[in-house]
RNA sequence: GGGGGAGUAGUUAAGUUGGUUAUAACGCCGGCCUGUCACGCCGGAGGCCGCGGGUUCAAGUCCCGUCUCUCCCGCCA
């Protein structure tokens, strides 16, 4: 090695050791004659010193001539800083390392923005220059703690049994769910593999070769439209188990997720999670991944809103409120602005709104109210100094828009506490959606999810009813995990790709394997997957999952540290037996 | 596919109802400094104001187009 110690580790039980450091140049602070140099590797920093009253000595010009972010080694002694020079904030503040020799492994250019964490520059050329980025502690931390995340996991799966198993990269192209990224055949001209949008065919029929238990840190990617929140390749936690019930499942990836917040965090998390179903989350917060940090619950008063004299009442399906205690410093301009907007982005005509003064409704749609005022007041437990804001509109609409204003809210009145972590399971989802241009049902999840037993009987009847054995799990009001118990019954599955609509023939050809596998003894089984980048990136308390991935793309899908994607040139094109056709829109 | 926002020095930003030489901080270069740690002080260089067109005596500023990035809806677990 050439060195012998890392810039994180020296303290004062190294002083008098002879010592070398390898790092790059943090800062040089030149005071003349005196020179200190903080030298920064992945486990710190350590202040350096040279000092001589001979202001030619070469090592000192040596010093003077080092730029920022610079590859040297320090070759030195370890010595106890005076008690008024110790830096308090920093691990080795207490000590120095005496330069006697210098040696610059490597010079720098002048970079492109500064290596520091209170400098950020604009994130395209962050990506472009990834590798400088990554020299930022912060950033350092963030993938140590992503590293925790891994090792955590497969600590506690292993101990539970898991089989830690690869599935393929180049699969069949299943035109279900998100588009796939496809990739040529070469010794296939015309044929084309797809990247994984997840291993699920391939970990059901794990368990149907008897695997038992199966995990894997899987990428998965999708070709969709990109988000903060949603890049193209993301990696999943992803497990499976036979011989299941929904509730095992809960406690292995509760488990495994003890075992993170233990390592990562020292918090035993309360186990088992709190369960909430579908329908109850619904109604409570409008939303199937509810941040229960906060209260702010919502009501559905559609009855007793039909007997206002409030037009707008009249006419919708659903009436829904929000109550919000102690209201009182949301301004006009909040209401009809920001509040009025988010409502709307999610497909509400208006917000309307009134408050609780002096024991009646007052302001807003307030005058419209007095027909019914005493029964919503008490049905909605409204008290002095409420603001209270409705949306007409089916029920979705009313649940998506004032789901938005209540996380709209709940950062405008500080109703966050930012120290909890809130797990919630959601269960009993609908098997089925309606999907409206299609005019037939979607799987809510995937064409796999077990329906619950009780709920079988509908199957032919009524399939909006039917609900799955399909939960997820959320903290902090984010969906980390998805999962459910499978289908092992052929009868079950082909009754199930019959009601939304897709052909015997199609289904056979898509994935007929599967089907067939189930044919030889499936065993019961379900599992889940939990998106590892935002799990890291909440326990990094990063907003933007792209702070937790060491190479991520940009919003729009290009690398631009290679700047990928990029064209093929002919002879690979040829290879492949493909043509490009520019002028073809799509 | 649709909507909002942004693009000015290496970086991050300011730039008034359109008006002389386009500012600041950090970085960079030079000088001074023996206890700094966001070192300090003095000096300096650095600009196609994203690109193209238009309005005007005059455009960083107004208009049109275009490119790039960003946030959101749709889409997507």
């Amino acid at each position: 090695m050439l060195r012998t110690h890392t810039a994180g580790e020296l303290t004062k039980a190294n002083v008098g050791q002879s010592i070398s450091l390898c790092g790059w140049v943090d800062q040089l602070r030149d005071i003349g004659q005196l020179v200190f140099l903080s030298l920064r590797d992945r486990y710190g920093v350590t202040q350096c010193v040279f000092e001589s009253a001979n202001a030619e000595h070469p090592l000192l010009a040596k010093l003077k001539s080092l730029g920022h972010e610079f590859c040297v080694r320090v070759d030195g002694v370890v010595r106890m800083r005076s008690e008024k020079d110790i830096n308090r904030s920093q691990p080795s503040g207490e000590i120095e390392v005496v330069i006697d020799e210098l040696t610059i492994l490597n010079e720098s250019c002048e970079l492109p923005f500064q290596v520091r964490d209170d400098v950020m520059a604009a994130d395209d050329l962050r990506l472009k220059f990834r590798y400088l980025d990554l020299r930022r502690p912060k950033m350092q931390r963030n993938l140590q703690i992503r590293h925790q995340v891994v090792q955590a996991t497969r600590e506690a799966l292993s101990e539970l049994g898991f089989l830690e198993i690869e599935t393929p990269m180049l699969i069949r192209s299943t035109p279900e769910g998100a588009r796939d990224f496809v990739v040529p055949s070469r010794l296939h001209p015309g044929k084309f593999y797809a990247l994984p949008q997840s291993p699920q065919l391939y970990k059901q029929m794990l368990m149907i070769s008897g695997c038992d238990r199966y995990f894997q840190f899987a990428q998965a990617f999708r070709d969709e439209d990109l988000r903060a929140d949603r890049v193209p390749v993301h990696t999943q936690i992803d497990m499976e188990m036979s011989f299941v019930e929904e509730k095992d499942v809960f406690a292995a990836v509760e488990k495994y997720m003890s075992n993170i917040f233990m390592k990562v965090k020292g918090i035993k998390l309360d186990t088992p999670f709190h369960i909430m179903s579908y329908q109850e989350a619904m109604d409570r917060f409008g939303c199937d991944k509810p941040d229960t940090r906060f209260a702010l619950e919502l009501k559905t008063i559609t009855e007793l809103a039909y007997k206002s004299s409030f037009g707008v009442f009249k006419d919708a399906s659903c009436v829904r409120c929000l109550v919000v205690p102690n209201g009182e410093s949301v301004t006009r301009k909040d209401l009809d602005g920001e509040l009025a907007d988010a409502a709307k982005i999610y497909g509400a005509k208006g917000l309307a709104w009134t408050r609780v003064k002096e024991g009646s409704l007052s302001g807003g749609i307030g005058k419209f109210l007095s027909e019914i005022e005493k029964p919503l007041l008490s049905e909605i437990g409204a008290q002095e100094g409420a603001l209270i804001l409705f949306v007409a509109a089916s029920y979705n609409r009313c649940c998506a828009a004032l789901s938005a204003v209540r996380l709209k809210l709940a950062a405008k009145l500080d109703l966050i506490d930012h120290s909890q972590f809130n797990f919630l399971w959601v269960n009993d989802f609908p098997l089925f959606e309606w999907d409206e241009d299609r005019k037939a049902y979607n799987a809510m999840h995937h064409l796999f999810t077990m329906p619950k037993v009780e709920d079988i009987q509908y199957l032919d009847s009524d399939p909006g009813r039917v609900r799955g054995q399909l939960y997820d799990l959320v903290l902090n009001g984010v969906e980390l995990c998805s999962g459910s118990i499978r289908i092992n019954r052929p009868e079950i599955q082909s009754q199930v790709i019959d009601i939304v609509g897709m052909p015997k023939e199609e289904a056979e050809s898509k994935f007929g394997f599967l089907l067939e596998s189930f044919k030889y003894g499936a065993p019961p089984h379900g599992g889940s997957a939990v998106g590892l980048d935002r799990l890291v990136a909440i326990l990094c308390g990063e907003s933007s999952i792209r702070e937790v991935i060491a190479y991520p793309c940009n919003n729009v899908g290009v690398f631009p540290l290679d700047n990928s994607p990029a064209q093929l040139n002919p002879q690979q094109l040829g290879e492949l037996k493909l043509s490009i056709n520019p002028s073809q829109d799509a």
